[in-house]
DNA sequence: ATAATTACTGACTGGTCAGTTATTAAGAGG
DNA sequence: CCTCTTAATAACTGACCAGTCAGTAATTAT
């Protein structure tokens, strides 16, 4: 063994609520919230058990620091995707490719995904804060998107907050199997997205001519 | 109160196992697999926690019993709406709109994709089951028929699989949603599912003109 | 009736784990 | 070097719950 001179123990108070936060992220998500052991958190995170409640009151306040500093941040990312559209249809599908791979490719925003999934029952009001703030916002945003390319000719008449779901929830499901299952390569998103923007693409186009 | 002639104890050995097996379903969807407690589960199916006992082996084992007698029987349902079709776009429609409600509608289904979304990670095997049989033969299956459209000329060239996923993965994932979040307005699959519909039709129709 | 069978239950147990406390030692300042 | 502060931990506690078992009552057989 070498003579590594790192003392036992080490203060980084900066560090460690991250740390720590980020060791939750994946357990909670891969295991649940209650199958998961907070000692077992504190060996990911490389500290005591005992160091995560110099940081967190208790294991249901850890959890929703997880939904405060990590999940909603990272999740501005799908409101971005949907935000940053100009209205053409060029720039939605710019958009979509771009932004999509926050989704398909960041583990962090599948494990959020996930951990919104398996605990929302158990967790009413950040359930509702979902699904106000992201499911119903981001949908509302995507259809005044389609509504503009309704108006403009550019798009066929739809139900534009029906259509809008179209358009993401495969996404989102695709990154949600690939979070549950595993990865396939059915399920590769550098498979997937493409395809599925063409397939957006002609499902929006004006009955005319699409390109 | 009336003369109830009920005796406080009942003995019915074969009503009790699909009692406690929906007991369990129900609440294992909303609570998660670890945080339900099986006295819930006993009192919900309206047996004490010791009877349980005596038709499963534990509370894994009446876990997997959900799998075997609920989930894979039901959720044939979302096989046969991939192998109902025959090929035509209209039967495409058709089938889906006529089996789609077979996973918008039965709150049974949407707890088991709820459950097996939630707990793969804790039963690898029946997250392996589930991709093998539900996921990827589903998607190859429905692969099939959008591969005999496009060689028939009815649909346009495409990643048949990729766009598989486009046509039922939002199905599912608003079905999910909506047993995550509550029913919405946004949600209701009677407004979605014709909506996703037209969608599908138009984003496989061949280039040249749809009706 | 009443004995035999068995579906069913209340009450208990052992193990697990969230949360606490007493103690230790890392680092800062002299 | 020797404090002093406080980040960090090991060891502990109490609650909770899966799983058990001895006993109870509904049903069937005699």
């Amino acid at each position: 063994m070498q003579p590594a001179r790192q003392p036992k123990r080490q203060r980084r108070k900066e560090a460690r609520p991250a740390e720590i936060i980020a060791a939750a992220l994946k357990l909670f998500s891969e295991r649940g919230f209650a199958a998961t052991r907070l000692e077992d958190v504190a060996e990911a995170a490389g500290v005591s058990k005992a160091t995560i409640y110099l940081y967190f009151e208790s294991k249901e306040d850890l959890f929703k620091a997880i939904i405060r500093e990590i999940a909603t941040p990272r999740l501005d990312a799908i409101e971005a995707l949907v935000e940053g559209f100009d209205g053409r249809a060029a720039d939605l599908v710019r958009g979509l490719t771009e932004r999509a791979r926050a989704i398909a490719g960041s583990p962090d925003v599948r494990a959020v995904i996930k951990l919104v999934v398996s605990e929302a029952g158990n967790f009413p009001d950040v359930a509702a804060f979902y699904r106000d703030e992201m499911v119903l916002r981001g949908l509302r945003n995507i259809a005044r998107i389609i509504e503009r390319g309704i108006a403009s000719g550019e798009f066929r008449r739809c139900d534009p907050v029906a259509t809008g779901q179209s358009i993401i929830l495969p996404i989102i499901m695709n990154a949600l199997a690939r979070e549950v299952f595993g990865e396939t390569p059915e399920l590769d998103p550098e498979r997937f997205l493409p395809s599925h923007l063409d397939f957006v693409l002609h499902g929006l186009a004006a009955d005319k001519e699409t390109r």
